[in-house]
RNA sequence: GGCGAGGUAGCUCAGUGGUAGAGCAGGGGACUCAUAAGCCCUUGGUCGAGAGUUCAAAUCUCUCCCUCGCCA
């Protein structure tokens, strides 16, 4: 290793903020964006501020069977849904100021190649084989079709329209070879089944190095579901799984043979690749072809370069803890996961959402009438990080009312308003700080000790609500010396407890900053700093298709607003919601229910 | 059906062997700089059900019920 390699490794430490790839085949709704989306840029931010080496990937996933039956129910072409809903995904990152490096998507050359890349590599190295399995097929249509659009009786509770994949009435999931009188769903014509022949990922054989893996260290830094999990998988043994479909969307399976030409590579394979490929696609963009290696490439000792983070949904976990380790271990030299933070779901008004019946809080309605920071606010609240969660909206109206408006808001707010209008809008020169003047600022220092361990450990939800409880501490301490009152005696000692509340705001947006930007720069303002010194950013929205600027400049820090800056003209910086929105937003959700 | 996670105050959740906790909502109070915000006090729980281990169980064991996810 060279002296300069050694230098920047000591220098920056690298963070691979992976997050999970959504079908492209609607709207993002409030469960997306609370479980993965919002927690992964939280996280990214904060490592930005700390001076890490940070990027953060995903994508629009444009090859789900979703989307192949959205556009056949349409009449239009995958790429027709695609181009539909990619834009509206990143206008919706985009407002909610989620901040990717890159947000692509699956349909391009660049994935394509690193896909079939991979593809060639484990085939090579014998991690792939081929095997002969029965495939549902329609005379009439010429074709195989998909498990779920074979339609038949359920064996088990002689509902006739169960689908090949499962059956709805019963909720079993099934083969479509297990149905009665089996047809295609589209045009009723009977279904055959005939033999296909496929490639296998050989997961058994992977097994091994994949348990070397997960024993090679302690992994109770992981969330309690994502270890049992992962370990109850390898304790039962991993077979080989089929990684081509007989479909025409997809990726063409790169083989020179004639029988692999009407099939592709199945979606779950191509799209966890797409966090390499996603890595790979940024650094040509960036015209620095080999920047992806920095957060992939293990060293000559196979030593990681840095952490890699895997943002994603509870549904999604053996992906990232079994079957992309496995891939990866059988390509070989490149960096496994880290940690996976996976999310629970979070249900609507107590009720699971559900998509088909439009139970479902969808983001680009509820951004036209919230401040972003409010719906991060919440979002966060009551992230599903350790278990389902809910979101309903009298909480909504409440908590943003209570939580994010009365205590923080307002604090910022009387502290600035009162400095503003008694001190000719500077800072006051603080005399000799008492005892509660120095309890509140050691408070507020163990507040930013803990904070920082909370979200370096991913406990985003406790990070927040640990802040909310230093506002608490500021407006008791406020509430105490009533500076307001001192002031008419003792312009100096009020001026003291002023300069210490100023502190505690200052610090307060920094530990905010990830989880409220807009609010943390705004504030950043009103402190009288400029942009580009401590929490500013030029962020610039998309550029062409998903590339977003990112250009923070937050310092992770505890600082001091020195005596005598200016002050700028304070603002309100979150607005109070009118308690009748609860009831109005609740019944919008029934009205537009489906049954 | 198998595996995993979860079931604690009206609501959202914390609490892994030692007298049940927080925030909000409900009730009361003093204040009034501030977005009628903030601060102080307070009502409220057979910790899903049952059995067991223990001097002691929300916490450990077993059985059952309910919710969610994965797998067959």
């Amino acid at each position: 290793m060279t002296a300069e390699n050694n230098q920047e490794k000591k220098e920056k430490e690298r963070i691979l903020v992976s997050v999970a790839w959504p079908y492209v085949n609607g709207p993002f709704h409030a469960g997306h964006i609370s479980g993965v989306y919002l927690p992964a840029d939280i996280f990214a931010r904060f490592q930005r501020a700390r001076g890490r080496d940070v990027i953060m990937v995903s994508g629009s996933d444009c090859h789900g069977t979703p989307i192949t039956i959205r556009a056949e129910q349409e009449g239009v072409t995958p790429v027709d849904i695609v181009n539909r809903y990619h834009p509206q995904i990143l206008a919706t990152l985009d407002k909610l100021g989620i901040e990717f490096d890159l947000f692509t998507k699956t349909l391009t050359d660049n994935h394509y190649a690193v896909t079939q890349d991979i593809f060639l590599k484990l085939l090579e190295k014998g991690f792939i084989y081929k095997e002969i399995m029965t495939g549902s097929y329609s005379e009439a249509q010429g074709r195989f079709l998909p498990d779920r659009y074979v339609e038949g009786v359920c064996p088990f509770c002689s509902n006739p329209k169960a689908r090949g994949d499962q059956c709805d009435v019963c909720g079993n999931q099934l083969d479509p070879i297990q149905l009665g009188n089996p047809h295609s769903r589209e045009d009723g014509s009977p279904i055959t089944f005939r033999e296909t022949e496929h490639y296998f990922l050989d997961l058994g054989k992977l097994q091994p190095d994949l348990q070397a893996w997960i024993d090679s260290q302690d992994r109770s830094y992981w969330r309690d579901n994502t270890v049992a999990y992962t370990k109850n998988w390898l304790e039962r043994g991993l077979h080989g799984r089929a990684i081509t479909r007989d479909l025409e969307w997809g990726v063409p399976v790169p083989v020179d043979d004639p029988a692999f030409k009407d099939k592709r590579i199945y979606v779950w394979f191509d799209a966890v690749i797409g966090y390499l490929s996603a890595s790979k696609e940024l650094a040509n963009r960036l015209g620095k072809p080999d920047y992806w290696e920095r957060w992939w490439k293990l060293d000559e000792n196979g030593k990681s370069p840095g952490r890699s983070y895997y943002f994603l949904a509870k549904d999604n976990i053996t992906f990232h803890t079994i079957i992309w380790p496995a891939m990866l271990l059988g390509y070989g030299g490149l960096d496994l996961p880290y940690d996976v933070p996976a999310a629970e779901f979070l249900n609507l008004e107590g009720e699971k959402m559900s998509t088909s019946q439009n139970w479902a809080l969808w983001m680009p309605a509820i951004q036209e009438r919230y401040q972003p920071d409010q719906l991060r606010y919440y979002l966060t609240a009551v992230a599903p990080e350790t278990r389902d969660s809910n979101w309903a909206w009298t909480d909504f109206v409440s908590r943003i009312n209570n939580e994010l408006v009365g205590t923080y808001g307002n604090l910022v707010n009387r502290v600035l308003t009162n400095v503003y209008k008694n001190y000719d809008g500077t800072v006051p020169t603080p005399g000799p700080l008492d005892a509660s003047d120095q309890a509140l600022l050691a408070g507020r220092d163990e507040a930013f000790d803990r904070i920082t361990e909370m979200l370096e450990g991913v406990h985003l939800r406790d990070a927040l609500k640990e802040a909310l409880v230093l506002a608490s501490a500021a407006n008791k301490y406020l509430d105490e010396k009533a500076p307001w009152k001192v002031i008419k005696t003792d312009r100096a000692a009020a001026g003291t407890t002023f300069w210490v509340a100023l502190q505690v705001i200052n610090t307060l947006k920094v530990l905010t900053y990830p989880f409220l930007p807009f609010a943390a720069e705004r504030l950043h303002g009103f402190l009288g700093f400029e942009a580009g010194d401590g929490v500013s950013e030029s962020y610039s929205g998309q550029e062409k298709d998903g590339v977003l600027a990112v250009r923070p400049t937050a310092q992770w820090a505890v600082e001091e607003v020195p005596a005598g800056q200016k002050l700028n003209q304070p603002q309100i910086l979150f607005n109070k919601l009118d308690e009748k929105v609860a009831e109005e937003e609740k019944q919008r959700l029934l009205d537009s229910r489906k049954s």
